[in-house]
DNA sequence: AGGATTAACTTTTTT
DNA sequence: AGTTAATCCT
């Protein structure tokens, strides 16, 4: 019996989803139904073609794609395990766990985020007394080399730098690799690249994987690096059963070393291999595609790729001036009020995009007015979050006593007395000793000149962090790990008398680290090493749930969303492209960002754009972006000029002004933007709404 | 050792 | 403007 997979599928589309042997690159537009081209593809080699479920391999970039990829399928076959749907990182992290030990790392090797690696950074310059170099000056160009696979002298020795500086910079990164490896870490780079040579150094371990992965699919083919491109390609390169889906216009994230060129590469590497145009797009209105459609063609050296959709033209695309961000700010909120009051969309159907993060708080700020709930995507990360790298850094030394970051972040926590000169001493003596950094505290009275304060600190510190060993070894249960490290460190309590504004905000969060714990027992996942490199490897944002609110997010936290209701902000020049991006090919990149926040559109889209910005202190007048000339004039709507204010007053509203207090509203004139207002304190005034501090109360 | 002040920045951030 | 890191001061 043939499941139905084609039912509601074009031409195309069906295509690529009979595709079963050989290399098949699909080059899908924005809406253009690829996850569905993936997923079905899929189950139709599993359940038509009796290909073994797990001798499939799909790879995506991110957790959320991944879990939406399994979701699809366990709805076409029921009790799907997807075990290798994973994300580049995860899957690596999955088979070095099993085969790391050929590359002379422990099997309980711990990830290092960014972060971490900032700090661990930070720390061998300090050692090295190299003043005049940042951390974040090197941590880019390693990634960077990493990523490209490259050769560590050659690489910095080709940086453009003095050549004094150049050894700086080598022998930071010697001396960050084996810091690393000292203490089993691995960040994440390392997760692609030693992969890459597990495969090209051990060909019975390739040769294991190659037997297993019989099928490999790679989604969002545009963002790959070199490290990532290399590692598929050493797994596929003789069957070539390679299913690659991709769509170069959208590819955002170049500056992150990212090569949209691996498009091209893939078909010199598989010559024969078939190319489907999934060029129908399913979600978005004629004139926003239109729109879409005219303002990528001015990126040069294009795939010929045009999209189409077979519903009308919808409405037109409103694109408004706003004499400063408050007013733009206070023109999206009247019309998310009105979509939801004449067009019954709800608040979940209106998304807010912008550049940059700073961008976003004036909008909050309108939108709060307005009592228009909303919620922010991406800004900051749950594992980020101070409270969480702290508890978690209790849970991380259990696992790995040499993990001296996690160490120094929490051994002066609870009880105090312990600094940098105490640190200091702490870490020479691991090194004398050769000890992990945790195990030198058995050692507190070969510390010379250590306070009674401190030592007595110390030893309590080792104390409990053997008694919290004691516990995992025991086999205890995550939540209750967690609970014995909240109840003896006092953590809730220091919380509350430290930090009474977020204190509840952070007790939210640790409460929800003890859900995520009590999940992974749950779903089956066992040891804490596991859950620890889940931490790192989930870096989940809030996000876009089933909650009714307004979406706000950069245009890259946009990408593989929709929303019926789009409004593009900062759409002026300097803001959108941003000022930094100056070369052809930033600029390019800037304008396929305008084209996925353009295609995330279903239905209506805003633009808007300011005479006078407040941006970073000062005010700058910045001009209407290039992006907004590139749409034809014919596709849009320029709504009257006229003055937002901060909530509709009519005449006989209450009011409340910051100075003079309450006042009722007496006459409006001049089209509502000025009034004449009886205040209790102060007396008859006449003032501008757009600009008066004013409240409507009543 | 730890709080207080000042200087230095500020694009985007799938893992 | 607003945040964060580095430095200073007690």
């Amino acid at each position: 019996m043939e499941l139905d997979l084609f039912n509601g599928l074009n031409s195309r589309q069906t295509e690529a989803v009979r595709h079963t042997q050989g290399p098949c690159m699909i080059l899908a537009g924005a809406g253009s139904g690829k996850t569905k081209v993936l997923t079905c593809r899929i189950a139709n080699l599993i359940v038509n073609e009796g290909v073994s479920p797990d001798s499939i391999m799909a790879i995506t970039f991110t957790n959320k794609a991944a879990q939406e990829m399994k979701k699809r399928i366990r709805n076409m076959i029921p009790g799907y395990s997807g075990q290798w749907i994973q994300t580049f990182h995860a899957a690596c992290y999955k088979i070095l766990r099993m085969d790391i030990q050929h590359l002379g790392y422990d099997k309980n090797f711990v990830i290092m985020d960014d972060s971490d690696c900032k700090s661990l950074l930070k720390s061998t310059l300090k050692e090295n007394q190299f003043y005049d170099v940042k951390a974040e000056d090197l941590l880019y160009p390693i990634k960077q080399m990493k990523n490209r696979l490259a050769n560590p002298e050659e690489f910095f020795i080709n940086m453009k730098l003095s050549l004094e500086m150049k050894e700086k910079y080598l022998q930071i990164y010697r001396a960050y690799s084996r810091q690393l490896k000292e203490i089993n870490a691995l960040d994440f780079e390392d997760l692609i690249v030693l992969c890459t040579k597990l495969f090209r150094n051990f060909p019975e371990v390739l040769e294991k994987y190659r037997n297993w992965f019989r099928y490999i699919l790679v989604d969002e083919y545009q963002d790959t690096n070199m490290s990532q491109y290399d590692l598929i390609h050493c797994l596929a390169e003789r069957n070539k059963n390679l299913f690659i889906v991709g769509d170069p216009d959208q590819s955002i994230y170049s500056w992150r070393g990212a090569e949209p060129h691996n498009i091209k590469r893939f078909l010199k590497d598989y010559p024969e291999a078939r190319v489907i145009k999934l060029e129908q797009n399913y979600r978005s209105t004629g004139n926003i595609l239109d729109a879409a459609n005219h303002i990528i063609n001015y990126n040069t050296g294009r795939e010929d790729k045009h999209l189409f959709t077979d519903s009308g033209p919808g409405e037109l695309i409103t694109c408004f001036n706003a004499p400063d961000s408050f007013q733009e700010a206070r023109f999206i909120a009247e019309n998310i009020s009105e979509a939801l009051a004449s067009e019954g969309c709800r608040y979940r159907d209106c998304a807010i995009f912008y550049r940059t993060h700073a961008q976003s708080r004036v909008i909050e700020e309108a939108l709060t007015r307005r009592n228009i709930p909303y919620k922010i995507i991406g800004a900051s990360k749950f594992y980020d979050r101070k409270e969480i790298k702290d508890i978690l850094s209790y849970l991380r030394l259990v696992c790995n006593p040499n993990d001296i970051l996690s160490f120094e972040r929490i051994v002066n926590m609870s009880k105090k007395g312990v600094g940098r000169k105490t640190l200091d001493k702490i870490r020479t003596l691991a090194q004398e000793k050769a000890l992990p950094i945790l195990e030198v505290l058995n050692f507190t009275e070969e510390i010379a000149g250590l306070g009674q304060k401190s030592r007595a600190t110390l030893e309590e510190f080792y104390g409990m962090l053997k008694y919290f060993t004691a516990l995992n070894d025991g086999g205890s249960s995550l939540a209750d790990l967690l609970d014995a490290v909240l109840e003896t460190t006092s953590y809730k309590e220091t919380l509350i008398k430290n930090d009474h504004l977020e204190a509840e905000a952070r007790l939210e969060n640790i409460h929800e680290l003890r859900s995520l714990a009590l999940e992974f027992e749950q779903n089956g996942g066992s040891g804490l090493e596991e859950f620890l490199a889940g931490t790192v490897l989930v870096q989940e944002a809030d996000d876009v749930d089933d909650s009714d609110l307004v979406f706000m997010m950069t245009f890259h936290g946009a990408k593989g969303l929709e929303f019926s209701h789009v409004f593009m902000s900062g759409m002026e020049e300097g803001v959108f492209p941003s000022y930094r991006s100056e070369s052809r090919e930033e600029m390019e990149e800037e304008r396929r960002l305008c084209y996925v926040g353009i295609t995330r559109a279903r239905k209506r889209l805003f633009l808007s754009h300011t005479v006078t910005r407040l941006l970073y202190g000062y005010e700058r007048n910045n001009a209407p972006s290039r992006f907004l000339k590139e749409i034809p004039e014919g596709l849009l709507k320029i709504p009257a000029q006229r003055v937002y204010l901060h909530t509709p007053i009519q005449e006989g509203d209450t009011v409340l002004h910051r100075k003079f207090g309450p006042g009722n509203v007496l006459e409006l004139r001049e089209d509502g933007i000025i009034a004449i207002i009886d205040f209790e304190r102060g007396g008859t005034k006449m003032m501008r709404l757009d600009m008066a501090p004013l409240e409507k109360i009543g």
